[in-house]
DNA sequence: GCCGTTTTCGGCCCGACTGTTTTCAGTCG
């Protein structure tokens, strides 16, 4: 019998683990780094590590003869022989410690080393009875601010969905602008970057007086904590339950605090390295000549632009800073033509009050026509799904009728009658063949027995993809953020599966869900797969989603052509072959 | 531990803020 396979997660999780304690063990840095680089690169991977030679391993970015050996232990035993041998040496649960704010390697091996301080409850104790405050390094302050950490840690551990994050971010650039403190105001960070969650707030900001724009920032009513305040830089706890970080520069530096503070800190390492190598320096005020060592004479710095330019390169949408490429792409001017908003023509997956959602087909249709599109596919849940109160087959015929009726007298849009049908546990539909032909798209997904095995999983979907009924998988993670992790199944293959079968797979634009992952996007495109762009609306007030699903299309570097949202409802018929 | 449009060895981004210190270490992004 063979043992269960090792999951890429647990590989990751192990080499990201190995870093960590590399780390309280005062290991070179550059080591350190080494490890996080590799499992970044890693979780970024559709493929299994399993299936993969050593050779395909050492091409990828980051992973050398080192880490293509210790994945190569991890595949065969199950962990790694240098991990074992550290734990015994260090307590895994001094780990736990970096989570607090201000909280280190250095001081959490200094902590257990001298009081033995092996978990956050323990930390917590020493420190409210003054244990902390005659360390070396440490004194009352420091004890105080630890101790407050350590409260928070949970609370700062869940990352925010960026639907909700934008919200709060707008609110509180709409107030900087009105109080005539700063000159621009914007968000930057994973929020610009559209990234699904996004762990911090980052407000950037230009002006003439920056201290009082800190001023003003720190004591706006949203704020709970000043977690940190200086001359042009502040860090708050927000009554929403999520960190801001504030930054003001010189209206001049713009484009260069823009970058700097947009991030990824992945993608600001390597234009530094490459500004080095043309001899030139950057930070957060500009792009300077290097001379002896130091930043001497300014090249660029009012816009990003000027600064991709500096380093010869285009610019590079913030969508795609993450270090997968894009300077490479932007050097040789192979950077895709990202979609837009406007490219869209309709939508391909929501939900009418016949099933859970609230509203009736035609306000829906009437909805997504006040969008500016040309068409939309209207779906509900098929009948095993008592949950969201499946269609009977009967009523099934009957909604069909109504599209119909709807089209008939509408002019210039256009109502798919689509069904979102459950893929059953052994991969069959849960309608007939004969029901599934009578509707007009059918749209496939996994709603329920999450829990079976990769193996079992993967064979479900593929049978879904092979039958000709069906025209989109959708949910190709059953994820929740936050809530519910992805299914095991194995991307590859199914991405291979539907590129053979040209099935479409869904990118979904609800906050909590955005199944399918930006990577696995950009696979998809590259072995051909047809992709859809969907807000899997409940309400005629959640077409605005489909901006979530665009943000993981331009993460996955996807074009206007690549997502079939952007075809004519003509167009849709002869793909449907209807 | 990784990597190469100077290098297969010797580099590996940069600055703000805090709290501890008497000039700087640690942390953060």
């Amino acid at each position: 019998m063979s043992k269960p396979e090792t999951t890429n997660a647990e590989i990751i999780r192990l080499l990201s683990l190995m870093g960590h304690f590399l780390e309280i063990k005062g290991e070179n840095p550059f080591r350190v780094r080494a490890y996080e680089r590799a499992a970044q690169t890693l979780s970024g991977l559709t493929r299994n590590l399993s299936e993969m030679a050593p050779e395909e391993l050492g091409n990828l970015p980051g992973i050398g003869p080192g880490m293509t050996a210790h994945i190569q232990e991890i595949l065969s035993h199950g962990n790694l022989k240098d991990l074992e041998t550290i734990k015994k040496q260090i307590p895994e649960g001094i780990i736990k410690l970096l989570d607090i704010q201000g909280m280190g390697p250095k001081r959490a091996k200094l902590l257990w080393q001298t009081l033995k301080i092996d978990s956050i409850e323990a930390l917590k104790k020493a420190a409210v009875e003054g244990k902390l405050r005659d360390l070396p390094g440490f004194g009352e302050k420091l004890e105080q601010s630890i101790l407050k950490g350590a409260d928070f840690a949970q609370a700062a551990a869940k990352r925010m969905l960026i639907w909700d994050a934008r919200t709060i971010a707008a609110d509180i650039v709409q107030r900087l602008k009105k109080s005539g403190v700063v000159v621009e105001a914007v968000a930057a960070g994973s929020l610009r970057r559209g990234k699904e969650t996004v762990g911090d707030l980052d407000i950037l900001t230009t002006a003439r007086n920056g201290s009082k724009a800190i001023e003003f920032f720190t004591k706006l009513e949203q704020v709970e904590r000043v977690l940190g305040a200086g001359e042009t830089k502040a860090t708050v706890w927000l009554k929403n339950q999520i960190q801001c970080d504030f930054r003001v520069v010189a209206p001049d530096s713009f484009g260069a605090a823009l970058l700097y503070f947009t991030g990824s800190k992945e993608h600001n390492v390597v234009l530094r390295e490459q500004a080095l190598k043309l001899g030139m320096t950057i930070n957060e005020y500009g792009i300077f000549k290097l001379t002896k060592g130091k930043a001497g004479r300014k090249v660029a710095s009012k816009t990003e632009e000027e600064i991709y330019k500096a380093l010869g390169m285009k610019w590079i949408p913030p969508e795609l800073r993450e270090n997968r490429g894009e300077i490479q792409a932007a050097r040789s001017n192979k950077l895709p033509k990202l979609i837009e908003l406007q490219d869209i023509r309709g939508d391909f997956h929501n939900h009418t009050k016949l099933t859970d959602g609230a509203n009736a087909l035609e306000e829906m249709a009437e909805a997504a026509r006040a969008m500016g599109w040309e068409w939309v596919f209207v779906g509900d849940h098929s009948q095993s799904l008592k949950v969201a109160n499946g269609l009977s087959p009967a009523d099934l015929h009957r909604t069909i009728k109504e599209a119909q009726e709807f089209n008939a007298k509408s002019k210039g849009f256009r109502i798919f009658r689509s069904m979102e049908v459950d893929i059953l546990k052994d991969g069959r539909m849960d309608y007939t063949d004969e029901d599934l032909g009578a509707i007009g798209a059918v749209i496939a997904a996994v709603h329920t027995h999450f829990k079976i095995s990769g193996d079992e999983m993967t064979k479900r979907v593929i049978r879904a993809i092979e039958n000709s009924h069906v025209d989109i998988i959708a949910h190709l993670s059953g994820r929740l953020l936050n809530r519910r992790e992805p299914y095991e199944i194995n991307v590859e293959e199914v991405l291979g599966a539907a590129a053979k079968n040209q099935t479409a797979l869904e990118l979904n634009g609800q906050p909590e869900r955005q199944d399918i992952f930006d990577t696995q996007a950009k696979r998809a495109k590259e072995l051909g797969v047809p992709l859809v762009l969907t807000t899997d609306a409940h309400s005629v007030h959640q077409f605005g989603y489909i901006q979530i699903a665009l943000n993981i299309a331009r993460r996955a570097w996807l074009e206007k052509q690549d997502l079939l949202n952007t075809m004519s409802a003509k167009e849709i018929c002869e793909w449907l072959g209807n």
